[in-house]
DNA sequence: ATGAAAGCGCTAACAA
DNA sequence: TTGTTAGCGCTTTCAT
């Protein structure tokens, strides 16, 4: 700018007015504002983000962790948090925690030094003081998929109770008496909810779940529990699997036992497969409206950076995919 | 720092000596060091990162351009690029592309603004008088998986001609004759050298392809290519689909024609699929090694990032999984 | 072993 | 309509 304004005779403030396009507020002649673009396209004149952003206080980046970016769930959103980043002008900071309180609090860092100006994120812990002090010192954040307890920050998630009423209205609309529930371990919320909506679904249709087990969120882990779920008697005539992981180890553990499905045993899994209809047994699952989620969170933590009031959760509906 | 210095009657330049970490350098007494460390706590400061990267003139991020995080390419990619950089204490900027030339403008475009320190990504276009300028001017830019023509710059790839090597070395050695290749555009140099691959491969066996084909890589164009080219006469006895899309729109269209895998029928597809075991159909893959092709291209920006010498090319090998 | 001072490139309050 | 000036928080050079 120093440059550019030297050659033209002008202030470097003028041409500042100029190049942030604030020529209309400072009321800059047609004439010079022509002269400045001019020479700066001569002179390949290009911003300093850093020293924008330093001098503005913000970065207009934000970042998002997620928790496993192999997990479509999470690309998914990731994809639709960056549309509106975008589309805002903001650039998206992923990092990928792989579950890692660690990585996560890097992410919080990023925050508090602030080479972000917002952080969306699905706690790992159920209670952090780390997050809440940060929340409470007034830095933006939103949370997606679970909430903290005990911290008012707003949470942008697809209603896990209702996904899994819809499993089991589906089969129970099959016939299906004796339902099994795969879910992941009960400390997250996330599957404490698909639970909660299970046996609420289950309680009004006068059904008795079959069984209830909570394993890691593998397909390992599944793979081994639905093995011994199937080999047991009475078996289950329908699996209820929480999560895309567990539906996988539960499809590989099905395929080893050689059940027919869905004539012997069937399976609704939270989360769609992208290729279900290539897979050898058809899978019905609950769809997450994964792009909404991330463009919902970024929308709402824009709304907290700016100070505004957001709702304690947004919820978005699952929709149920027959196959 | 000045608070702190304030408070402890120090200079805000021995404040900063010690936060940085430069205690040894500028021969901070211990006493000092501990002193300013204890307030520093108890003040909780935090270092305005902005304010940092703007002085130093370097972030210590780096932009990472994929054309599409919903496919496991770069997804993993993405997941080994930002190891390496979290290894390094960088912070990775994911921006998904879309394809879009203009959002690969818009990343190379943080490079230009100093908001990243380098730039990897897979050029959209051949030839790209934007990307070279920029490279000519000394911004760190490392390609993936494809090159720019006419540009030295350094490219990180599966050896692609290698992996359509193993693909058709593995159908001749299963008997196979007839044997049709289902590739994408040949502007993109990818689609190229696994066609040129598979050529050489075939000639080598002293085979004639049954067809060569090249579309769109989306499951729908290679959806009604093979239809067609499964409804022909005579009907080709193996595919060898060149990305994971092709592979998929075949084998949409293979289940269609009702056709036996791998009796009539047999699939060799680039890119792994993660749950091949549960598919219909057994398909075989040329598997690319996909985090490492991510901590590649960071590892050799950094040396760019430093001035050093890099190779033209880095290439990784495929892996054949049978199934 | 510590400090004074300059300056990175930009925005904005204020002056003219 | 344009210019002067201060200052963001930090690193670095040079003095002491």
């Amino acid at each position: 700018m120093r440059d550019i304004a030297e050659r033209l005779g002008l202030s470097q403030t003028t041409v500042s007015h100029v190049l942030a396009g604030n020529h209309e507020r400072f009321r800059i002649s047609r004439e010079t504002v022509d002269k400045v673009w001019r020479m700066a396209g001569k002179m390949r004149y290009r911003s300093n983000a850093l020293a924008r952003a330093f001098r503005e206080r913000r970065s207009r980046s934000v970042a998002l962790a997620v928790e496993d970016l192999t997990n479509p769930f999470w690309t998914g959103l990731a994809v639709g948090a960056e549309h509106e980043a975008d589309r805002l002008g903001y650039t998206l900071v992923v990092s990928n925690t792989g579950g890692s309180l660690q990585k996560e609090q890097q992410a919080a860092r990023m925050l508090e030094e602030g080479r972000v100006d917002g952080l969306i994120l699905a706690p790992i812990r159920q209670v952090d003081p780390y997050l809440s002090e940060l929340y409470r010192a007034g830095r933006p954040i939103v949370q997606i998929d679970r909430p903290l307890r005990n911290l008012d920050v707003a949470c942008v998630r697809t209603d896990h109770a209702a996904g899994s009423v819809l499993a089991v209205e589906h089969l129970a609309g099959r016939r299906h008496a004796r339902i099994a529930y795969v879910g992941g371990p009960l400390r997250v919320p996330t599957y404490r909810q698909r639970r909660e909506g299970f046996r609420r679904a289950m309680r009004r249709r006068g059904l008795k779940p079959a069984a209830e087990i909570a394993v890691d969120p593998t397909p390992e882990a599944a793979h081994r529990a639905v093995s011994r779920l199937l080999s047991g008697s009475p078996r289950p005539s329908a699996l209820y699997t929480a999560n895309i992981w567990l539906t996988l180890g539960a499809l590989r553990a099905i395929q080893e036992s050689g059940l027919a499905v869905p004539a012997q045993i069937d399976v609704v899994g939270f989360d769609d497969i992208q290729m279900a209809d290539l897979l050898r047994y058809p899978v019905t699952t609950i769809a997450q409206d994964v792009e909404s989620i991330g463009r919902e969170a970024f929308k709402v933590l824009m709304q907290v950076m700016k100070g505004r009031k957001v709702p304690r959760e947004v919820l978005l509906p699952p929709a149920l995919i027959v196959r």
